[in-house]
DNA sequence: AAACATAAGGTCATCAGATGACTTGTTTTT
DNA sequence: AAAAACAAGTCATCTGATGACCTTATGTTT
């Protein structure tokens, strides 16, 4: 016999999922102030801890916004929500490692596709620009990589999809956050120069418009780098 | 005259990172049973109020695990971390939509193209099994669509990358809350007809390990799926 | 009249004590 | 030996109090 428990969730979650019920009925939109915990309190009858501990929650996920001494307010839809938690980074193992840099492959080969119908002079003068530094940077790991990753966000901006950036961004950071010592490697002297040159094409493909040959280029560089790397993620 | 803002941080958010740091550094490992709250308070000098605001917010990033009446404990990592909050689709405006069917269109081009490298005979059978569904519910946009959902499912699933699954997954669940109307205009006895047919081509694709074709294919699926709900979109 | 200073009210942040609920392990009873 | 009762540890929630902070209104000075 098994019989349905009995107050399964936490008051927390129930008052959570109310709130939530009231944002899509319409009930609360976006920029609007909630009651007071106090008044919350009340009309929910409960604590006012778990009104606290639910409106932390929805703040969790973004949704609310808790000002002290002003009150709680609906934020309105931000595309950086959509990224991923970066500080876990460090409890990744390399089977994990392994999946997220295919995720960055395919994330990063779409967004050079995107990006040469998108891209506009701005974006083309910021890669060049992060061009330029790597090349200047020759020889020092710390900047050469600095400016790999500046050219990396200049290539996913001129996407100009804020959904793809913020991924793209949260992806890369936790990579680079897992891989502190290994990813310097790439940045010996001739690496740089490989590097460069394998960028170089990357943009002159998007400089082109040329959507197909933006994604190859993308493809040989990445299996280049990956090729690099391969002794740490085996 | 710009100060330095004092106590710019909130306690539990100073706990907060403090618990991060004793994971970074290996103090705390995943598994590990964390003190109870009340000692917490006491090490750190501050009320239990902070201590769980802390552990609920660590919680929210899935990194800790409280279990009522026998304490919290460190998580081990698990990539399905990795997924956006569904919560958030209704407040979503076109534009927002319209990147994130971009972001949708890149991952399940990528997918296809790695599942053809990956594929097992389970991931061939449960693709095949979700078109034969389709086929069956020609004309019911209900079922129709179920099974539509399973087959693009059961395609990441055969890239075996759990990251990208997860990822997949929840782009997935915020589009399809995001269009609840819309998307069944997809699936009238016409329209299911030549979906299967797409879907076929990707079947074929895989089955065959052929990473270019089935990229092809799947670009040529979504682009006609993107064409039928362009109005809504635009 | 304009600028500044002060006070008041509202609200979130934190603390501390108390009670309830849940899990685990031990002891007692049958 | 099995079942039931009990005890200890812990998280969940409630409550009242205090502090910190922001906004607004009011008063004061120039």
């Amino acid at each position: 016999m098994n019989y349905k428990p009995i107050r399964t969730k936490k008051i927390y979650e129930q008052v959570a999922d109310s709130l939530l019920e009231s944002l899509k009925n319409g009930e609360l939109k976006p920029g609007d102030k909630l009651d007071s915990v106090e008044s919350l309190a009340g009309s929910f009858s409960v604590g006012r801890s778990a009104i606290r501990e639910a409106l932390s929650a929805l703040r969790a996920m973004g949704i609310l916004e808790m000002r002290q001494g002003e009150g709680t307010y609906v934020k309105a839809f931000d595309p950086s929500r959509f990224s991923l938690p970066t500080s876990v980074a460090f409890l990744m193992k390399k089977e994990d490692l392994k999946d997220l840099m295919e995720v960055r492959h395919i994330l990063e080969v779409g967004a050079a596709g995107t990006a040469a119908w998108t891209r506009q002079e701005d974006d083309l003068r910021a890669m060049a620009q992060a061009l330029s530094d790597m090349e200047k940077a020759k020889g020092n790991g710390e900047l050469g990589e600095k400016a790999d990753l500046e050219f990396h966000i200049a290539l996913v901006q001129a996407t100009q999809n804020q959904i793809l950036i913020n991924l793209m961004n949260s992806v890369s950071e936790i990579m680079m956050q897992a891989m502190r010592e290994t990813r310097k490697l790439l940045h010996t002297p001739e690496g740089t120069s490989r590097l460069l040159e394998q960028h170089k094409q990357i943009l002159d493909a998007v400089k082109a418009q040329d959507e197909a040959l933006a994604q190859e280029a993308m493809v040989r560089h990445l299996q280049s780098v990956e090729e690099h790397l391969a002794e740490y993620l085996s």
